[in-house]
DNA sequence: CTATTTGAACTGACTGGTCAGTTTAGTTAG
DNA sequence: CTAACTAAACTGACCAGTCAGTTCAAATAG
């Protein structure tokens, strides 16, 4: 949850034309961890385009200017939200990597992870797919970046059980990681919005319906 | 948005897009058709909020008035683009229901059908992944029939898996439905955007392991 | 210990531009 | 003749980004 700023480029641009080493991250930490929570929300809510800059500084309880003294562009923020979020939820995956003993239990115990992640970050998933997939977009790089990350979790869960159970290795492994990833992505979206009735088991059950199709019987 | 006072006067004098679709239709269908593609294309890459009325139009080869003319409003536009797409999309899968004498196979031929919708409009799976599940969205009641229509076309041939086939009953239906629309969706985004080199069979496959996996051996 | 200074963090009015939607007067095509 | 469309100007709201000024905790000086 840290994930404090990546001390490169994109750091606050002070305007006494400071040299820009973090000496007194004080109050800046508060600040961006309450402008990270309150653009989450909006922005999964109604989309990055259709939130204004001065609704995420009202609602951090933070004046316009600061927004942009944390951070260089409203694009900026948006970029470094989709990190924060993802660095969240690979934190909670890799809690869990190796606790079980059999792979497909891992896998369970991770698919049951990401529903819970959605869970208490439901607008991330929202922020997630309406800006994913967005052919010249402003984040292309930050999301091929960040999905070759999720990717690689997903990859190691599926390369484990593929080592201890015999399986059907005609099936593309990268396509199986998308539709594991789409289908995670989906449902949870789909409880939240559409059919909040439905239990966190029933959703994992239902992901993990690939994974039994993917074992030979 | 504006005009928020119940002034409903305000629309043009002409019929505009509200109830009429019948026998009315000379260059009109022409040219809400060219209004569709352009704005599909438009709107699928940029977002409904990235795009301007005016770039429709232009892309379209039509003025602005033509716009407001046919259409209400930008947002009436989108939710008839809406409907056009899965109107496109359901025609598609509907045309093979019932081809496949196996319910396994038929639901293979689908899901092709599906993939290769995907391929032909590639920005109307964009628009609808970036805009479905926004909470309190604008076509929020648009979405909910259009996303019915389409779970209840997947819903049938699942039923007809289940029919002739043993399954795990345990498996809550409709995740298992909102899992494959999933996973549909994504892998065939995930092909477009990030893996071109990915083959349709490849990606079929992927999606198939669901079924695969419901059934019982 | 008190007074002064420093500068990072923050403020909010302001600017320049954009865009949805309207209007009007005229044109084209069925 | 009329529905469909054009072209261009206009409005009113809205919004990203800027910048001159303010605050205050810590550092330093006296």
């Amino acid at each position: 949850m840290s994930t404090q700023d990546s001390g490169a480029a994109a750091a606050p641009a002070a305007p006494a034309g400071a040299p820009g080493k973090k000496l007194r991250p004080a109050r800046t930490n508060a600040t961006k961890q309450r402008l990270f929570e309150a653009s989450m929300e909006l922005i999964g809510e109604r989309g990055a385009a259709g939130v204004t800059v001065d609704e995420i500084a009202a609602a951090a309880g933070v004046s316009k200017g600061t927004v942009y003294y944390n951070f260089g562009s409203k694009s900026d923020l948006i970029a470094q939200l989709l990190r924060h979020g993802v660095d969240i939820m690979l934190g909670r995956l890799q809690a869990i990597e190796g606790q079980a003993s059999d792979p497909l239990e891992a896998m369970e115990g991770m698919v049951g992870q990401a529903m819970d992640f959605m869970d208490d970050y439901p607008s991330f998933a929202r922020l997630w797919v309406s800006e994913n997939w967005r052919t010249p977009s402003e984040w292309g790089k930050v999301f091929a970046e960040l999905r070759e990350e999720l990717l690689a979790v997903i990859r190691g869960a599926i390369d484990a059980v593929a080592d201890r159970y015999p399986v059907d290795r005609s099936i593309a492994q990268g396509s199986l990681e998308a539709a594991t990833l789409g289908a995670i992505f989906v449902v949870g979206l789909d409880r939240q919005t559409y059919n909040p009735e439905r239990t966190r088991e029933q959703s994992i059950a239902a992901i993990m319906t690939i994974m039994r199709g993917y074992v030979l019987h």
